[in-house]
Parts: C-alpha cells; structure tokens; sequence
RNA sequence: CGGGGCGUAGCGCAGCCUGGUAGCGCGCCUGCCUUGGGCGCAGGAGGUCCGCGGUUCAAAUCCGCGCGCCCCGACCA
C-alpha cells in the first residue's frame, strides 16, 4: 500500500470507539460539522447541523413545557454579585466558576457583575416583587438562554465555558406543590429521552454531595455512554424555602398570614447532545433518533450521462415533494462531482436515519433504494415501489427508533451489575453501572470515589431490591444506588 | 490548577537536531472524464511557519517569555 493510499484512508475512516472512544467523539463532533471550536479556550460554536437538532429537542421539550401550564420569558445576562451571595450553599458552590465583569464603558463598576451561571437568584428577586398573595400562585416560568461557569476542562457539547440550556423556575403555595413540580419535571425528561431522543434514562435523587448547591433535593435522568460512562442528563431540584428565604418570596395565605413561597428549578442543556452522541452512535459515525434528526432522509441521486441524469433529478423532485408534504424532514443531495459511494458515506457519518438511493433503474422500475442507518451495508437496504414510499418510509422511521432505544438499553443492561461485594462492585464500575446498597452516608460516598474514581450517580426512583448491606461498610441500608464513572 | 503531547496552506503532516530559495498528501478552483459503497487525468490558487523579545550577516529552525489546543488527574450541567 502506498503512502498516499494510507494517508487517505486515515483521514477518512474515523478512530473505532473501542481504539480510543474520547477522540472518535472529537473528530466526529467537528467532521459531522455539529460544533467546532471557538477563538476562546473551552468555548463552542454550534454549527447549523448541531443547532438544527438542537432546535429539534428544544420543540420537543417547550411542547411538553407548554402543555403543562408553563410560559417562556427571558431574565438578564448579568447578575449583581451580591444576589449570588445571598443564598449560602449557592455561593459556596457556584463562586469557584464565576465570570465576572467589573470594568463597563470603560469604568470600573461599583458592583460586579457576574455572568449568569444559573439564574435563581436574579429570578428570585423579580417573583419576590411580583409574587404578594396565594391568588398569584404558582408561577411557572421557563427559559431558553446560555449560562456561563468557568470549567476548569472543557469538551464539545459535554462541558463548555458557556452552554445552552434552558432553566424553568417556579414559586408554589405548599411545600407538597413544589415537590410534585420537581417530579412532574423530571418524568418529562425521562420521557422526552426515551420516547424523543431513543435514549433509556434512570431516574434518580441525587446524594447530597452532587446535590445542586442550594437545593433540598436534586433529582436527575442518567444515562450511560457508549463506553459504560454516566451522562447527568437532565435535572430537576426542589429547592425548598432557601431562595424564597434568601430573596424574600412570600405571600398572603387564604388566612393573611405572611409565608414563604416554595420554589423549583430544572434544566437541561446542550449536553444533551453529547448524550445523543456518545449512546447511538458507532464506528461509521452518527446515528440521529429520526424525531429529532435535522434530516430524516436524504436522497442521492446517482447518474452517468447528461439524459439519466434529467431523468433521475426530475424522479428525485418528486420523490422529494412527495416526502415533504407527507411532512418528513428530507434533504437532496445534489452536490455535483462526488461519487454515490463518497455520499453514502458522508451522509453514514452524519447520522441521518434514513437513505432514498434513486438511479436509473429505479426510475425505470418505479422504485427506489431505502436504506436504514442503524443496519449496516446490505442488510438495511431494500427496494421500495414509488407508490409506497410515504408509507414504508414513516414505518422504517418508526423502527429504527424502538430498535435504538432497545440497542441502547440491552448495552446498558448487559453492562449494569447489581453488586453487593465490593471486590465485585469495583469490577463492576471498570465497564459500566454497579446497582448496590448504599447506607446514604458522605463517608462511604468519598472513600467509594477515591478508591475507585466512581460516583453516586443516583439512587433510583424504582426501588424494587428492599433492604441490604451497604457495598462499602456492610451497615444496614434502605436504599440501592447507581455507582458509575461519570462525564 | 498539576503531569504529558502539540502549534508550519482549509485538514493531516514533513522540515527544526546540524540556521541560508517553505515542502508533501488530502481538500479547494478550472477543464476533461467518471458516478449503484470513500473514481481518474491535466492545469491552478492558497503561507504573519501561534505571538512577542533575544542571539546572528541571516531564524520555521537556536535561546527566553507568553498564548492556545488536545489527552490524563483534582473540580463540575
């Protein structure tokens, strides 16, 4: 093999996940065209490919926002930084990846500001103003915006200096009002990752030490990699009455009396992204849950002469009308002096689920080839009539999600050990998930970390194993928690 | 913030040790030819060699100081 021939293959064919998974996922964010690296060190530019699919999730999740009661509004970029102060574990937490603007307009401001890292407290300020009585309660607020932490190690999509999420925000009557808030949300996240995003998620309350700083209780969607790694993808905190404290949240109750407002936040970011990744993709590249695809179909056309070529292009208009006003999401790809093959692949390492190969002889025979991503060469291809494309292709959308979703958690499955031996459980979180008894004190937590570098992901909404020994200490423990290297 | 690697054309790299005309592959542009799984041929365009300072007749190359990116650890959505 000559140099040439080997230095083209190299800059075609990606690292395989099992060569060197970190760097399979850098190549591809920046060759799928999804981000690319900003002039500032850890920040992001989101590329049309990447903001499409996440236009995608964010209408997936306003949808669910929507339906149940909340509105949209936008607060400040910039946040005095006395409010940060005002909440004690939130400063505590948040203080060490703060941005912070002192100089404006070339004067030295007589307060910093800081660069919302997350807005409780300068929303907290405006519901104390607007909040006076039970009548005005709940408000449900949400958010589209960007925050800004100052991360010390940075990753496309995973974790930026600035990322893109959204953050609801809501003030209730009763401390019962606002956990059920907490979980409302947190059941739309799981449900908007299984049923949108193909992705099997473990919902779970977070320990206190990778609790939110200044919630009560966090509670959080898990989900594992294509390398056995956690993903926090999405989270839900019942903040309790620290805010409301903080910033003064009260109302008048039914009886007159003065009370404190119980408040929640949740949020879920760009990060989502990475998940969608790192759980679908393989070693061609992307593979895009068809809900939430930019494309859910492209179409290559493929000719030789001048003749085929008007032939074929005028079958492709159509076939693409045809598929657009049955309301799929297709693209052509008309890119000229680029061989079929060069674009099956192209199009592979982009992710897109579903593709319409239209020559010659399909227009001949009134048919085309559709092939399914998730099935490699051959076997994903097959002829499809003209007449029943809409049809077979709205089938095969459908398919390919359920078998994503049940690829993803027969992986998880086959890489999750319910542990009760901690010899065992250290092997177990080598390669994936270890479910164990957890007596629930910081101690065991830490000495877990240090010894083996994994953490409490979460404990488990679905408790189904009832009372055991802690993995750690052997002491009496009600509950199994999730133990995993995280991202 | 500690350890490691790297910074030369859009991308991947060679050149640096031993100072003296800046190179290769891919990509890009033009034309021809091709197109059912990463086509081919010919011609062409493209460079503050990361930045600043120093040594030298002369610096991509040697020296100093910065900056940035990636990987590994501590911290985190």
């Amino acid at each position: 093999m000559t140099r040439q021939a080997d230095g083209r293959m190299a800059d075609l064919k990606l690292p395989t996940r099992a060569e060197d998974f970190s760097e399979w996922y850098n190549q591809l964010v920046l060759r799928a065209e999804l981000a690319d690296y900003a002039p500032v060190r850890g920040c992001m530019i989101v590329r049309p490919y990447g903001w499409t699919l996440w236009e995608n999730i964010q209408q997936a999740l306003d949808r669910r926002f929507k339906a149940t009661g909340h509105v949209n509004a936008a607060f400040p970029l910039f946040i005095p930084k006395s409010f940060i102060e005002k909440e004690k574990s939130h400063v505590a937490g948040f203080s060490p990846e703060l941005a912070v603007v002192t100089i404006g307009g070339g004067e030295e401001l007589t307060e910093p500001l800081v660069v919302r890292p997350t807005s409780e407290t300068i929303i907290g300020h405006a519901y104390a103003k607007w909040i006076q009585s039970y009548r005005d309660l709940p408000v449900l607020i949400n958010c589209w915006n960007s925050v800004v932490r100052w991360e010390l190690r940075t990753k496309l999509f995973l974790r930026t200096l600035e990322f893109f999420w959204h953050e609801g925000h809501t003030a209730h009557a009763t401390a019962e009002e606002a956990e059920a808030e907490t979980r409302q949300m947190l059941d739309i996240y799981a449900d908007f990752a299984v049923n949108d995003a193909a992705i099997p998620v473990i919902p779970g309350r977070k320990s206190e030490a990778e609790r939110f700083a200044g919630a009560e209780i966090t509670y959080s969607i898990e989900a594992m990699m294509g390398d056995g790694k956690a993903l926090q993808s999405g989270t839900s905190h019942n903040l309790g009455q620290n805010f409301a404290k903080a910033f003064e949240i009260r109302y008048l109750d039914q009886k007159g009396e003065l009370q404190h407002c119980w408040t929640t936040s949740w949020g879920l970011s760009t990060r989502f992204i990475g998940a969608i990744i790192m759980v679908h993709g393989d070693d061609q590249g992307l593979i895009l849950p068809p809900k939430l695809a930019p494309y859910q179909i492209v179409i290559v056309p493929i000719w030789k002469s001048d003749e085929e070529k008007s032939a074929v292009m005028s079958a492709v208009k159509e076939i693409r009308a045809q598929l657009a006003a049955a309301g799929f999401r297709v693209k052509t790809d008309e890119r000229e002096g680029m061989s079929p093959g060069f674009k099956f692949n192209d199009w592979e390492m982009r992710g897109v689920p579903l593709r319409i190969e239209v020559g010659p002889k399909d227009v001949a025979k009134g048919t085309v080839v559709l092939a399914r991503r998730d099935k490699p060469g051959r076997e994903g291809k097959a002829f499809v009539g003209r007449d029943n494309l809409c049809n077979a292709a709205g089938k095969l959308l459908d398919e390919i999600h359920i078998a994503l979703y049940e690829r993803a958690l027969a992986f998880r499955k086959a890489n999750t050990a319910e542990t009760s031996e901690y010899a065992d459980f250290k092997v177990a979180v080598e390669k994936g998930f270890a479910l164990s008894h957890w007596c629930g004190s910081a101690e065991c937590e830490e000495k877990i970390k240090d010894e083996t570098k994994a953490t409490m992901r979460c404990i488990p909404l679905d408790q189904a194993g009832g009372e055991g020994q802690c993995v750690y200490c052997r002491r009496p423990a009600r509950e199994k928690a999730i133990f995993a290297k995280a991202y």
